[in-house]
RNA sequence: GCCCCCAUCGUCUAGCGGCCUAGGACGCCGCCCUUUCAAGGCGGUAGCACGGGUUCGAAUCCCGUUGGGGGCACCA
């Protein structure tokens, strides 16, 4: 039997990353396998749902590099894969549903519902539906249809108790008076999710549910529904929560939480990937860095985490300059070059490459390229004001004797210049700590900056002792 | 209120009855390297939530307590 997996999202914007990284252990999973991996929009609440949040869904998964084999842009076998466009599938299951008594017409208002709730609520019992409609008479159907009183589908809920096989929790029991009949159909016609859910992974022939454990006790209830159109329930897999730093659950509040956000801060889906993979599951006790192709032969579900992570952004940043010495200069380059001209820097893409080997370790995202390299892409330097603190400090006469130096060299490369700068440096009685760093205020506007020589070797010798002079005064 | 899930350093985790004097990673601290900043190397700090069992032996199994999370919707 095939393996399939599938990620089924609200195109709600952007995935946040706990959703990211239930897609990717079910995108893992599948792989593992040699499964299929589904794509489905869970756009049934159309009303907030823009052209944009679908877009947004489906480049962060592409980003990712998490690719799908079906999906609304693919298209497939099993479509449509938007559950907006399978209102007719969800009305035919819903009849045979009613046909078949598993469902029933339920003319409670929402008034009524809330009533009962409470004063169940105030006697100590849990307040679920209490099956109302389910029992009514001949006389009271025949009297509300007459009175045209709009009305629900509700599934009615076998009577027996509930068992889940999770694949990373275990065996989860619920007994039967803690699953109430619950409403499949809007009285305005519209699917709920829990109907959706189930038909759409019953016909799309899902074989393993991979999703956060929030919506575990949803389980027997997709699983119910299932078994009464007579298809077999797909295995559950409830991965648990990601939550933010202060350990609550990921929201708004924890502010940019969105795989684009991490992605437009300068991560790379590299590190993302890997730290997500990281984040409730492990290999072994001592490997961390694994590519996605090591993470596919490794992943196994039952070595998933019961327990919630927090999302640890320090420990991204650390991974993702990792990847980041791992890429050549070309792609590095690549990569850096539209955070650079995001800040409105014209780039030279030779010198760009060439400047990769300085600035490589020291990023932590590709969002700092701009800062570490704006001196070379940029000749509007305004010394910060340390690299001010540190001009007005030089010995005078100093930053004119270094340009002179620097002036008069033949060999405009790393060692020249070096050799230049300690002799300066030297010939005024300075350590090359307090002798450089006059010279790298002037020339990058900053007192921090990639290493002096190797940086004035790309800056070149005119830019680097114009820079001198007009510091110098 | 009832049901369900969860509980190892600050954080992510290894551990699935003796290999645990609890291992690794991030962070933090110190040292080394060093032209600033990083990167890198070395070392250190810190944990089995609590209480009962079971067992020759428990971080590992069972029960309870506490704490966190989810659910009991005409939300998903």
């Amino acid at each position: 039997m095939t393996v399939r997996c599938r990620f089924a999202p609200a195109p709600s914007g952007s995935i946040h990353v706990g959703n990211a990284r239930s897609a990717l252990f079910s995108w893992l999973y599948a792989r593992h396998h040699d499964g299929d991996f589904v794509l489905r929009v869970e756009d049934t609440d159309a009303s907030r749902v823009t052209d944009e949040a679908y877009r947004g869904v489906l480049e962060d998964l592409t980003w990712l590099g998490l690719d799908w084999d079906e999906g609304p842009d693919v298209g497939g076998p099993r479509g449509p894969y938007r559950q907006s466009e399978r209102q007719e599938i969800y009305r035919e299951m819903t009849e045979r549903l009613i046909a078949s008594a598993h469902a029933y017409r339920c003319w409670c208002t929402p008034e009524e519902l809330e009533e009962r709730r409470k004063a169940a609520l105030a006697r100590g019992e849990p307040p679920g539906y209490d099956g109302r409609c389910r029992t009514r008479t001949d006389e009271e159907r025949t009297a509300f249809e007459a009175e045209g009183r709009p009305f629900a589908i509700r599934f009615h809920m076998p009577e027996r108790e509930w068992v889940v096989h999770d694949l990373v929790k275990g065996e989860v029991r619920w007994a039967s008076q803690d699953l109430r009949d619950f409403v499949i159909v809007r009285s305005d016609g519209s699917p709920v999710f829990l109907l959706a859910v189930a038909v759409d992974d019953m016909l799309m022939e899902v074989t393993h549910v991979v999703r956060g454990d929030d919506l575990l006790a949803s389980a027997p209830r997709n699983a119910a529904v299932i078994e009464a159109l007579g298809g077999t329930a797909p295995a559950y897999a409830h991965v648990p929560q990601v939550l933010g730093a202060d350990g609550k659950p990921l929201s708004k509040r924890h502010g940019a939480t969105s795989v684009a956000a991490f992605r437009d801060q300068g991560f790379l889906p590299e590190s993302m990937v890997n730290y997500l993979a990281l984040l409730g599951w492990a290999k072994d006790d001592h490997t961390t860095f694994l590519s996605r192709g090591e993470l596919v032969d490794a992943f196994d579900l039952s070595h998933v985490s019961h327990n919630p992570a927090v999302f640890d952004t320090q420990k991204l940043e650390w991974m993702n300059n990792h990847y980041v010495q791992t890429l050549d200069d070309d792609e590095l380059a690549a990569r850096c070059l539209p955070f650079l001209t995001a800040e409105g820097l014209t780039v030279d893409p030779d010198l760009l490459r060439r400047a990769m080997p300085i600035v490589r370790e020291r990023m932590k995202t590709l969002a700092e390229a701009p800062v570490l390299l704006r001196f070379l892409f940029s000749d509007d330097v305004v010394p910060n004001e340390k690299a001010a603190g540190l001009i007005a400090k030089a010995p005078e006469g100093y930053l004119k004797a270094c340009a002179d130096a620097l002036d008069a060299l033949e060999r405009w490369d790393t060692e020249e210049i070096q050799g230049a700068l300690d002799e300066v440096a030297s010939a005024a009685g300075l350590s090359r700590t307090k002798g450089w760093q006059p010279v790298r205020a002037a020339a990058t506007g900053s007192n921090v900056s990639p290493p002096l020589p190797e940086s004035l070797a790309l800056l070149g010798e005119e830019r680097t002792v114009t820079r001198l002079r007009a510091a110098a005064g």
